[in-house]
DNA sequence: TCTGGGGTCCTAGGACCC
DNA sequence: TCTGGGGTCCTAGGACCC
């Protein structure tokens, strides 16, 4: 059997922990830039406030119905959610964590246990442990699990969110509860193509043909189907390096200039240096993209990226910036108004497996200097040294106009409580 | 005025090899 | 008139997830 444990609106209920007058509020939390919703409470829901809502037009209908809206928190979240993550692998020793809220278990062995009072058990622990409330699915596969803890989560009251689903009978019914873009797995495109051959449960899906299957959803659809079926095709994940290191933002403003936006860029591959660096590997190739704002048809659009293959395998902040610069002044055209901008490194190799090249070699002498400058801004804070080509003066900032304490990390966030 | 960010996997098709 | 066959590797783009 496997377990899927997902937080309840992670973010909202984070945002809650430590302002309990929030509980049953509606509550939402905006995207970087105060952008759009990405998270809303239950209540948040209710009212009607779809994910991915655009905050400026909303501003009136979270004023209207006294929605408590907050900046991104991601130390908070992310602390958190190590929290809740600690709790649960005392329950399984193979666990994978699928996102910031959510975590399969793996249950072998586990055939004495029942099921339904080792769901409860696990609720409870975490909500007493951390505050945070989660929904268990308990089923034989991964994407059953998935589907069962849905099932949980709508019903809350009924499953006191555990729901195991340990018979074909249930298993059944669940599918064909289940429309079939709310399948795990399938989004807009696959749902819009198995609508059109009169596909709308998940129990419809599991009834398809495995050749259109592969044809149409590829070798990735076939599988889930089978793993609905409750034939175990998919299994636990084990955490692996990344394939790729990508920091992209949207400005506040529209940049015009080329300098505007070869300091953002730079900063960007220096960020992504730092985590290259934290995993121990070089890069071989970096993509650097350029956007103008796609909402503002007014205006003409333009964007562009491009690959660069570098010379030899470097996780130098120095040598990634610089080769991403030389791609920025590749692509960049005047004229135009930039609203985003990203860079992506990829084609990693283990530090200790760099081999050297004929010509051109990373400079032995950014190893120290790198070590030096990771050191000293994980002392003293991030970003205290920089570069020369990124923004030294002004600290570049994002609109958080909402952002709420760093109980858990930052010292000087922890709360204060008065005792009478 | 204002619309997120960071990932994974798969496939088709082109370039190349002998 | 007429032009092979069997591979591998790489990349761009699409689909999905949270």
């Amino acid at each position: 059997m496997f377990a899927l444990i997902d937080c309840n609106n992670f973010y909202a209920s984070c945002e809650r922990l430590f302002r309990p007058e929030l509980v049953s509020q509606a509550i939402v939390v905006l995207s970087n830039n105060d952008g759009c919703v990405i998270a809303r409470s239950n209540e948040a829901k209710a009212i009607g406030i779809p994910m991915g809502a655009a905050a400026f037009e909303y501003d009136a209908i979270f004023k209207k119905n006294n929605v408590y809206v907050f900046s991104a928190n991601f130390a908070l979240y992310g602390d958190m959610s190590k929290r809740v993550m600690d709790v649960l692998s005392d329950f399984s020793p193979d666990m994978e964590i699928y996102s910031i809220d959510e975590a399969f278990l793996k249950l072998k062995g586990y055939d004495r246990y029942n099921m339904e009072e080792f769901g409860k058990q696990i609720y409870q622990k975490v909500i007493q442990w951390t505050g945070i409330p989660v929904s268990v699915g308990i089923a034989s596969t991964k994407a059953l699990a998935k589907v069962a803890n849905r099932i949980a989560k709508k019903y809350p009251q009924q499953t006191k969110n555990v729901f195991v689903m340990d018979t074909d009978v249930k298993r059944i019914k669940a599918l064909r509860w289940l429309k079939v873009e709310d399948i795990w797995g399938i989004g807009r495109q696959h749902a819009k193509k198995l609508n059109s051959i009169n596909i709308k449960t998940a129990y419809d899906f599991t009834q398809v043909d495995n050749a259109w299957i592969k044809k149409n959803l590829a070798i990735v659809g076939l599988r889930l189907k089978l793993d609905l079926m409750g034939i175990a095709t998919l299994d636990l994940e084990q955490i692996r390096e990344k394939k790729i290191i990508a920091t992209t933002r949207s400005f506040d403003i529209n940049y015009k200039e080329f300098h505007e936006l070869e300091e953002r860029v730079v900063s960007f591959a220096v960020y992504c240096a730092e985590k290259l660096r934290k995993q121990n590997s070089c890069c071989n190739s970096l993509l650097v993209y350029i956007h103008s704002n796609r909402y503002r048809q007014d205006l003409p659009q333009y964007s562009r990226s491009i690959t660069i293959k570098l010379p030899y395998p470097t996780n130098s902040s120095i040598e990634i910036s610089k080769f991403a610069s030389q791609g920025l002044k590749y692509i960049f055209k005047a004229g135009y108004q930039y609203k985003k901008a990203g860079v992506i490194i990829m084609d990693f190799i283990p530090k200790s497996e760099v081999q050297l090249t004929f010509f051109e070699n990373s400079n032995p002498r950014h190893v120290l200097l790198m070590k030096a400058m990771d050191k000293l801004n994980t002392n003293f804070g991030q970003q205290k040294i920089k570069l020369g080509s990124q923004d030294i003066k002004r600290v570049w900032k994002m609109k958080q106009e909402k952002l709420s304490p760093r109980y858990t990390t930052k010292l000087n966030d922890i709360i204060t409580i008065h005792v009478n």
